[in-house]
DNA sequence: ATTACATGTAATTAAAATAGTTACATGTAA
DNA sequence: TTACATGTAACTATTTTAATTACATGTAAT
C-alpha cells in the first residue's frame, strides 16, 4: 500500500504558504489549492504546528511558516504529517512458531534489514528541502 | 501505513523452505511456522511461483527453491508479493487546482523526489540476498 | 457586546487494503 | 478409488484513508 497523501500535501501547503506569503493563507484558501476540504487542511495544519512548521492562531486568519524554506527538508514534513512511524515502514508478522528455528528468529533478522532500508529513503527526503520545491515550481512557471 | 507483511512472510517461506530442503514444505508446514493459514501461504506461494522463485505444483506436495539463495534478493521478493507498486511508495494528492501555480506544478515537481526516495529504499533490498538471511538465522541458532 | 469569520476538533461516512477463514474444485500418486 | 495437496473464490473483521458535517472556541472590528 501507498504512504499516506498526507506528505504530498503537507508539501503542498508549505509551499504555497511561501509564495503566498504577501497574502492571508487560511484554510479555505489552502484547500482550494489542494482541492480539498478546509477541514482536512485545518487537520494538517494542526500537524505542522505542533512539529513547529508553521504559526497558526485560533481565530485569526493565515498560516505562516516558522523557518526559512531552506531550513525545512521534506523529512520534517514527514515526520510531521505522521505517514510512517519509526522503525515501522514495513511490517512484520506477530507471532511466529517459537519451535521452530526460522520461526524464533525470523523476526529478529529482518527488523534491522527493514530499519536500514526504510533509512535509506528517510535519508533522500533529508536531502531536499522546501526551497528546492519552490525553485522547481518556479523554474516550471518561467518566473526566475 | 505500513507496507504488508506479506513481505516479512515471503521472506519467511523461502527460508524455511531452504531449511527444509531435505523435508517437505508443504503450505501447511509453512504456515505452522508462519502461524498462519495454510489459504494464507498458498496464496503466498502462488505468488512467489509466479515470479519464478519457487516450484510447486498442484496435488504434489512441497515447495522448492528454483535458484541459489545468494541469486535470491529481497527486492526480488519485495516485487513477488507485490507489497508496493512502482513508483508508487508514496501517494500524490490528484486533482489539486490548476488555476494555482503551486497546484498545477506540485504533482510533477514532486514525483521524481519521491522516486528517488522509493529507489533509494528498493536498493538496499536489493543488496541483501535470502543467502545473508539464511547466515544470519544459522549465526542465531549456533548452527555453524 | 455583538457580529463575522477564522481555527480547532469530534463524529460520521465510504472506499480500499489487510489478514484470516471456510469451502471446494482441481490435480497427483498410491 | 482414496487420500491428500495445491489453486482459488467468497466472505468477514479490522484498519486506514480522505471527505464531510457540525459545532465549540478564539479574535477583531463595528
Amino acid at each position: 500500500m501507498s504512504i499516506s497523501s498526507r506528505f504530498a500535501v503537507g508539501i503542498h501547503i508549505l509551499t504555497l504558504i511561501e509564495l503566498n506569503k504577501e497574502g492571508v493563507s487560511s484554510s479555505e484558501f489552502l484547500s482550494s489549492s489542494v482541492n480539498t476540504n478546509p477541514a482536512v487542511i485545518r487537520k494538517l495544519m494542526g500537524m505542522l504546528k505542533k512539529s513547529g512548521l508553521i504559526e497558526v492562531r485560533p481565530g485569526i486568519a493565515g498560516a505562516k511558516l516558522t523557518k526559512e524554506l531552506s531550513d525545512i527538508t521534506l523529512f520534517d514534513v514527514y515526520m510531521a504529517v505522521n505517514v510512517v512511524q519509526e522503525k515501522e515502514l514495513f511490517s512484520i508478522h506477530d507471532s511466529p512458531n517459537p519451535d521452530c528455528p526460522v520461526g524464533r528468529n525470523i523476526q529478529n533478522t529482518i527488523e534491522p534489514l527493514f530499519i536500514s532500508a526504510q533509512i535509506a529513503m528517510e535519508k533522500v527526503l533529508r536531502n531536499v528541502t522546501l526551497e528546492d520545491v519552490v525553485k522547481d515550481i518556479a523554474t516550471k512557471e518561467n518566473i526566475c
